[in-house]
This record gives C-alpha cells, structure tokens and sequence, in this order.
DNA sequence: TTGATTTAAGGTTAATTTAGGTTAAAAACT
DNA sequence: AGTTTTTAACCTAAATTAACCTTAAATCAA
C-alpha cells in the first residue's frame, strides 16, 4: 500500500511541483493549502506522515500540527519553513514535530527525511503473527513451527525460509534459481545439492495431506500445488 | 546524568565555541579533531549521541558513523556539512545517521536536534523509568534486576546488556554479530563462546513463561519471541 | 517413428563439518 | 570471600558435502 502525506502548502506552484514530484516515487498526497482545512484533510484521509508549511493562511502549521497530535500522537510531521530563525524551529519541535526543513529544500532531501522518519517510527511493528496455512497444515513463521493435527514440528530456519517462498508461490511456478538466491544468495551446484536435500525433507514434511504436493518442473523450478 | 555527546570537528575555532556551548548546557562533550580517533574515542566513552563533522581528515564523518553503527546500530548521529548537495545527505542516511544539520548552522538548532533525537531513539528503546516488561517478567535494567510472580532475581551486568539487546529485538532476528559487537566491542572466538554462556542462563530464568522463546538462527543469530 | 540409450537434472540417504549449547572450573573483579 | 566473567572441555543439532540413485528429456538406432 502506498504511504499516504498529508502536504500542506500554499504557494500554488511550489505545490503542485512537490506534489508531482512525491506522486512519482509512488507516495499518495494529499494537498491542502489552508490551515483550516488540514484537520478534516487528516480525519478524512489519515495519513501516515505529514509534511506542514508553517505559513499558512488561518491557521499555522504548528497550531495545526498540534490539533493532529491530539488525534495521532506519533504520527511523524516535517515543517517546512522560510523563515531561518531559530525560534521557528523551537517552536515546531515544541509542538511535537519530528523534523524540520528550511526552504529552498531539494526534493532529495525531503523524501530522505520522509523515508527515515518512517523508518524511525513505524519498523518494528510490522512484523504480524505470520501464520500461513497450507492444506491441513499451519506454520507459524515467528515461531518456526509446522503444525497439522495437534502435532507441532520444530522447522529450521532453511526449512522456514523455504517453506515461505514456496508458499508465496503457491500454484505458480518458482524458478530454482530463484529459491537458491533468496536463501543461499549463490546458485552454485553445492547450493543446489543442499536445495534437493531440503526439498526431501519438506516433501516428507507434507506428505499427509494427499491435496499437497511440491512438483518438480525440471531445468525450471518447482511448482507447489496447494 | 549527563547526556555524553561524541563532537568530532576540525575547525578548532568552531569546535572549541560548540563545544563549550553545548557544555552549558550541561552536555558533557567528547571532542575529536581527527577520524581515526573516533572509534576509539567511542570505545573509551560510549555517548549517547555522535555530532560528527563529515569533513574530518584521515576518515571522514560517514566512514567513522559506519564503524560506530557496527558497535551500536541505534546511537543517533547527527552530521554535519558545508556541502550543500543532497548527494552528501543522502550517503549520510545510508551510512546509518538520523539528522543532518548544513552549515552554518545556529546553536538553538544544533541543540534542538540534538534533544529530538535522543528523544525519539530512546523512547523506543527503553521507557522512561527503564522498566521493560517482558511476558510475565519485568526487568528493572536500572536496578539490574528481573521480577518474576514477586521473586526477584539480581542480574549482572552482561546478563542486563543481554536482556535489553534482545528485548530492544523482540520478535525480529538480532545477528550474533551485532550482539558481540554491542556487548564485548569484538566477536572473537571465546566471546562467541561467552555468548552461548550467557544465553543458556537467560534462558534458564525465562524458562517459566512458556510464551517466550530465545530462538537459535544457526549461522545467523537470535530471535527472542515474545 | 518408436523403443533403447544416453545424459543432465534432480532425489535420497548418510557422513562430515560447523555453529552453538551445556556445564564446570579458572580467573578476575569488588 | 563472594560474585561475575572468561576459558575450557565436551556435547548436540543444523547445515553442508558427498556418494550413489532415479527420472525425464533428448538423442540415437532400427
């Protein structure tokens, strides 16, 4: 899903550069270029990070950025700012941005600083429980565990990582080249030994549910009819 | 206690007014005028903070960062630069930093950024009153001990290192590497050693909530369920 | 053009290597 | 002394390597 900026600017062509410019390195804006419009820009679209004039007409960034902090308290915000003195920029952190930009800025700059403050803010919580299920089986990936009927089979973190390309793929087919860069970051014939061996053991792994089955399409890869 | 800032600059005009300003505001500064100190420097102190100058001679400030980063991936860096093309800002980020502040700069912004910083690293990493919660156990890493169902048990020093390496990780994969390296600043053979020690008695006191898990990654590193 | 033969790709099982685990003893702090 | 940390010896399990086996496709022979 593409990360969606609440931008807020008023100067028209300045805007609309931005804007276009953000649009082509696939982030969704939303643009606004009235301060008063900006809480119901951010109830309406709930962005994920925000990018704030701090001029703006009828109500200033800062004053806006502390109405969303209200709704969202650790939504990341990046003023930016004409103005060089420092009281600007106290004033910002003060109401709880994350980040500041003086103008002129490049575009450059500005998505590294969207990128890192997201980064920052949103990493670790990514990772879900992780549960596939394939057949009558069930693998918890965080737990490296392959369940079917009440027994669980410790997996190893090979037997893991390759259960969860071939599950990704799951009636397509894999190139066997792929499977050995993703894992083993080479394709060379001792890796594709090791490969084979580890498809024994997953074959062996699913071997009781008869709807299973990891084919192998020779010279290409595997296809893992689910 | 006092925030410890690691100043690496080779202006000494500009170092010694920085650094003096920044002790006034009760930092206590660690200022190098040479790359290669760095490292060592790092060692010796352990800031909670880099300012790192990224004109520097014999290694420059993005170099020095990478190194630093191996021992400590979350330290905050901040760089600084009289360049102003967004190419420096954008190596800056990739080595690892999280700000970027261009010359000249004021000191209020340098002292704001500063403290954003710190607030924004720490406040993930450990909770105010450095208590972390952890299943049923609670670790009080100020006061180097582990409470479990009102039994308490003291921890030593690495055992606390551990814990919170690992907790700062919980439910992702930490290598074995970044441990040795945060923990022993090398990962030798009997340090590796020392680790599985050390992991066999963190293990031994979690045993009692089966909701966690040290998992092994073998070759790769660890991975605390939680 | 169809069955036999060759060959390359992959499969299986076992041996080996390596990473890590456990426990205890020695050394180093405090 | 008492605790923490390091070193050491021995143990276990995963990953890799190796040896030999099977199969499918390609080539060949009649």
């Amino acid at each position: 899903m593409k990360t969606k900026i609440l931008y807020a600017e008023d100067e028209p062509f300045l805007g609309k550069i931005v804007k276009e410019s953000l649009e082509s390195r696939s982030f969704e804006v939303i643009m606004i270029t009235d301060g008063k419009d900006g809480l119901v820009a951010y109830g309406q679209h709930k962005p994920d990070i925000c990018v704030l004039d701090v001029m703006l007409p009828n109500k200033d960034g800062f004053k806006l950025s502390t109405e969303i902090r209200q709704l969202n308290p650790t939504i990341p915000i990046i003023f930016l700012t004409a103005k060089t003195q420092t009281d600007d920029l106290a004033k910002g952190f003060q109401s709880g941005g994350n980040d500041y930009i003086r103008k002129p800025f490049s575009m450059e700059e500005l998505i590294i600083r969207i990128n890192n403050l997201l980064n920052l803010t949103q990493k670790k919580n990514i990772n879900a429980t992780n549960v596939i299920t394939i057949g009558q089986y069930e693998v918890f990936l965080n737990k490296y565990e392959l369940s079917h009927q009440d027994k669980i089979k410790k997996l190893s973190h090979r037997e893991a990582e390759l259960i969860k390309i071939l599950s990704e793929n799951r009636n397509t087919i894999v190139s066997r080249k792929d499977i050995l860069m993703q894992i083993w970051g080479d394709d060379s014939y001792f890796n594709s030994r090791n490969l084979d061996v580890y498809m024994t053991k997953l074959r062996e792994y699913f071997k009781d549910d008869p709807s299973l089955e990891i084919m192998t399409i020779k010279g290409v890869g595997y296809f893992f009819r689910v």
